[in-house]
RNA sequence: GGGCGCGUAGCUCAGUUGGUUAGAGCGCCUCGCUUACACCGAGGAGGUCAGGGGUUCGAGUCCCUUCGCGCCCA
């Protein structure tokens, strides 16, 4: 007969690659209609995401866990649900980290890439690429990704190469692009240009340095001259300065403005100027400029039109404008000036200051703003129709409150520097001539110059920022700018999903690159997530020790139980903490799975053969059945919503409260009964198993699949065949279960079920009280009116341990019956045989304690239904309000009748 | 300086368009190895939803405000 041995416990070790394997090589994860085949329907609606690429240096960090785990769910749900479904899997080539790690190992070996030179560095790097690039997507092969590896893509193949060649050339031609100095953030450690947002600020314990301006052309005793007193946090900057400014309503310098002043120990003579950005409060009032070398001096220096002066170098040490300092690292000029100064008489006094120093993301080395030459995007353009794309709907974020903070950067973005002084990355595409000084920019390489013909020309050193490439990856992935089958059927792509934490880096940049080259928004939602923080909350961090591994995690508990935890319980846009309690408990939640189905697949055999007599469903299987009905709505509407969190919770809940606690317990019973009743249990529970773990495949995959092989393969022998007939070979597959309009018989049978429920617990509830021992079966005496209790005997007499035998189900009872401990439960009164194990007057206390608790309800019911909710609330909630009123009612009543 | 978010059980967090007895996991207490599962089952304790005010028949949920914490932008 049992043909079926399953492991007490789920093994997902032995589990999940063996799955892996079979889905990667059934094909599961291609898109199951695809334009490059002779069967294409273009009306079959595709549903799209491009992976937000992983570093090719990377390692799996719970960063990507998360975002795999909520891509992967998006991906399977549509896929279930008959969309034909891309998941575009890469990695980008990650400029500086790349290039950071190879220049270690060059180092190691006592060489660098300035000694072997620009093309064998390449070639190092390419190899290094090869040999270990492949890491981080095998790590997210075990996170049980489904993408399509066959369409896997990398920032720097040819494709995409030819993608940000073709990009690059259109601004240019287009005079969207333009290169000059301007004051940008450099990083002198990696001698390279680095974005905005890729400097970091950090609050540091600091010196606020006053000091004096001496008014120029003064004489006299330097201490009687007159002077401004000036503030400032980097006296080194000093030399670079090229005004001293006041705020124009400032009395106490309205003297000064127009005048000169003299800067320290350099001799040079700059002008006071008037602007309103200065702030009287502050220092004292007045500001140096620095256009060279501060952002904000460098916007009042433009507007009034100042020098600028750079006077440190790429190593940031000062340079030749630095005069006597020439030479010099920038912190020990900035000493040894201040030194100086003081010895000049020109110093103040010094206070301790609170800094916000600019540091690198990478390596946290200080960032120098600094006047470089440099290729930038005129962004402007660009920035507007990516607002427009949000504000008129064609994207929608969620969670929504991140468009605020999306608009308030595109609202003030500034032109994006794209080059970057480093080899690994698309080198710009501009070659420069040494004859004739003009630029060639072409999409295949140049051999002589456009404009005088000459071959002597020199490619750019540079190369592009590499969220240049990674702005095009929704659609240079499909093939872009070739209209390829692919960019014409899944373009534009359906969700972007990442954390909020790259939502300008790179959200942003590819809707802007998107409506610039493909005119349209390269997907309609955006879904953001949020940060993984340790168990307390707090930011994971090597230093703190505090760094969950993903890979541990899956080798210890398993990959569902990692997904789980991060898909339940997070909520979109906000930070989730990860527990490993919360994944044991997750582990456990697989491994119920696992045994309701080996329960489940028992089942089967107990329905032996196909009964003549048909049976008609109990009030358990009607119950369980209206219960998965109003499951599926909830889940559809919290996945239309993004909920998925929720969804996820729902399901547990359904699963191990209602599915296993209840109904696998009355469905013992069931199918003791044999016969009809038997098969009509199996059938119900492989239905609503089946139900279960479609409804959670999203969510963890691997456990499903493999108990629903199991489910699937037993029924498929058993007189249940029939109802299997038309599953697929796979679960990954399956269709997802569709929603049904809610039946008049749901809600009814609903609340018989729960009555039962209630019964049953106060049944149980009182045994555990007076300690009655467990596998002792009691008698009882149930007065109900309603006829419930007598259809239900068997389920009641099942789960609270009763004598079946020794049970009467009585309509009325005059009066109450001697040596018997009563129960009330709404209309329900429940006698049992304790009275000599427990203690009369404890008795009348906890019946008066119910007594109480019923009266306050009554009252607290009473007075609501007086008041102006009656009239005011839904006749429905009404209604709610007044049944409880009455079962309230019923039971003081007979709870007063015990008490006597 | 501007903007955003958070404060719910001992801990970590959920909580639909406001609907009236606020949920989960872990932890804690009492029982129980009953042939799906001890990675389990049954029962239980534990919350003035940060404080104050307002809107409403009704507020954890909406508005104002105070306090505390965090993040982003300048």
């Amino acid at each position: 007969m049992s043909t079926y041995e399953l492991p007490k416990t789920y093994d997902f070790k032995e589990t999940e690659q063996r799955i892996y394997k079979m889905w990667e090589s059934g094909g599961y994860f291609q898109p199951h209609n695809d334009p490059n085949k002779p069967d294409f329907d273009p009306t079959v609606k595709p549903f799209v995401i491009a992976i937000p690429p992983p570093n090719v240096t990377g390692e799996l960090h719970t960063g990507h866990a998360m975002f795999v785990s909520l891509e992967d769910l998006m991906i399977r749900y549509h896929r279930m649900k008959g969309y034909s479904t891309l998941w575009v899997p890469g990695t980008d080539h990650a400029g500086i980290a790349t290039q950071l790690m190879v220049e270690r190992q060059l180092l190691k070996e006592g060489t660098s890439r300035e000694q072997v030179g620009r093309e064998e560095f390449l070639r190092r790097t390419w190899a290094w690429k090869e040999e270990k690039g492949g890491l981080i997507t095998q790590q997210i092969r075990r996170l049980g990704a489904s993408c399509d590896w066959t369409r896997e893509r990398f920032t720097l193949d040819e494709g995409l190469s030819r993608a940000v060649r073709e990009a690059f050339v259109r601004l240019y031609e287009a005079g969207k692009i333009y290169r000059g100095p301007r004051l940008i953030n450099w990083s002198p450690g990696l001698k390279t240009a680095v974005s905005d947002l890729e400097v970091e600020y950090s609050e540091e314990p600091g010196t606020l340095y006053y000091f004096k301006y001496m008014l120029a052309g003064s004489e006299g005793e330097p201490a009687a001259r007159p002077y401004i007193p000036v503030a400032t946090t980097r006296p080194e900057t000093i030399l670079g300065d090229t005004a001293v400014a006041v705020h124009p309503e400032d009395e106490r310098y309205q003297q000064f403005i127009g005048k000169t002043v003299v800067v320290p120990i350099l001799g040079r003579e700059i002008p006071v100027i008037a602007d309103e950005y200065v702030e009287r409060e502050f220092g004292t009032g007045a500001l140096k400029i620095t256009p060279g070398h501060d952002p904000n001096d460098y916007e009042i220096g433009h507007r009034h039109g100042l020098a600028v002066i750079s006077m440190l170098d790429k190593e940031a040490r000062v340079n030749e404008n630095g005069g006597p300092y020439a030479g010099l690292d920038r912190f020990e000029a900035r000493k040894k000036l201040w030194a100086d100064m003081q010895t000049a008489g020109l110093t103040l006094r010094e206070e301790p200051y609170t800094l916000n120093v600019p540091r690198s993301q990478r390596g946290g080395e200080i960032i120098e703003p600094m006047i470089s030459e440099q290729w930038f995007v005129r962004i402007q353009e660009q920035a507007e129709k990516g607002l427009a794309a949000v504000k008129n709907g064609d994207i929608r974020i969620v969670p929504e409150h991140f468009e605020k903070v999306y608009f308030n950067w595109l609202e003030n973005i500034q032109d994006w520097c794209i080059s970057r002084q480093l080899w690994w990355g698309h080198r710009i595409p501009v070659w420069y001539c040494a004859d004739c000084g003009q630029q060639t920019c072409t999409r295949e390489d140049p051999t002589a110059c456009a404009h005088c013909g000459s071959a002597n020309i020199q490619q750019d050193p540079d190369v592009l920022d590499t969220w240049f490439s990674s702005g095009l990856w929704p659609f240079s992935t499909l093939g872009w700018p070739d209209e390829t089958p692919d960019l014409k059927y899944f373009y534009p792509t359906s969700y972007m999903e990442t954390g909020y934490d790259i939502l300008f880096f790179w959200v942003a940049r590819m809707i802007m690159s998107g409506l610039e080259f493909t005119e349209e928004a390269p997907f309609h939602t955006v879904y953001l997530h949020g940060l993984v923080r340790d168990e307390h909350g707090k930011k994971m961090s090597k230093t703190a020790g505090n760094v969950v591994d993903p890979l541990l995690v899956m080798d210890e508990l398993g990959t569902d139980a990692l997904r789980f935890t991060l898909l339940v319980g997070s909520t979109p846009g906000k930070d989730t903490n990860l527990g490993l309690k919360k994944v044991e408990a997750n582990r456990n939640f697989a491994n119920k799975l696992w045994n309701m189905g080996r329960l489940v697949i028992n089942a089967l055999d107990a329905a032996e053969t196909v009964p003549g007599e048909k049976a008609e469903w109990t009030l358990a299987d009607s119950w369980i059945w209206a219960r998965q009905q109003q499951v599926i709505r909830d889940v559809e509407r919290l996945f239309q919503t993004f909920q998925y969190g929720q969804a996820g919770q729902m399901l547990y809940d359904f699963v191990w409260s209602d599915f296993a606690d209840w109904y696998l317990e009355i469905a013992k019973q069931q199918l003791n009964e044999g016969g009809a009743r038997a098969y009509k249990t199996a059938e119900t529970l492989l239905r609503v198993f089946d139900l279960s773990l479609r409804l959670l495949h999203p969510f963890i995959p691997f456990v499903t699949e493999e108990i629903w092989g199991h489910l699937r393969k037993a029924a498929g022998q058993s007189p249940l065949a029939g109802l299997v007939a038309d599953w697929p070979e796979a679960l990954i597959i399956a269709r997802w279960p569709e929603i049904r309009e809610k039946e008049d018989w749901e809600e009814g049978k609903i609340a018989s079920f729960e009555q039962v429920q209630e019964v049953v617990r106060a049944i149980r509830n009182l045994r555990a009280e007076k300690n009655v021992k467990p596998g002792l079966k009691l008698p009882a005496i149930i007065v109900d009116a309603s006829g419930l209790m007598k259809q239900e005997a068997g389920v009641v007499a099942a789960l609270s341990n009763l004598d079946q035998a020794r049970l009467s189900i009585l309509d009325s009872l005059d009066s109450k019956p001697e040596g018997h401990v009563a129960l009330v439960a709404g209309p329900i009164e429940i006698f049992l045989p304790l009275a000599e194990m427990v203690d009369p007057g404890e008795e009348r206390a906890r019946l008066s304690k119910e007594l109480g608790e019923a009266e306050s309800h009554i009252e607290r019911l009473e007075k609501l239904l007086g008041s102006d909710f009656a009239n005011k609330a839904p006749a429905q909630l009404v209604q709610k309000e007044r049944d409880k009123l009455a079962v309230y009612k019923e039971s003081a009543e007979k709870l007063r009748a015990q008490l006597g």
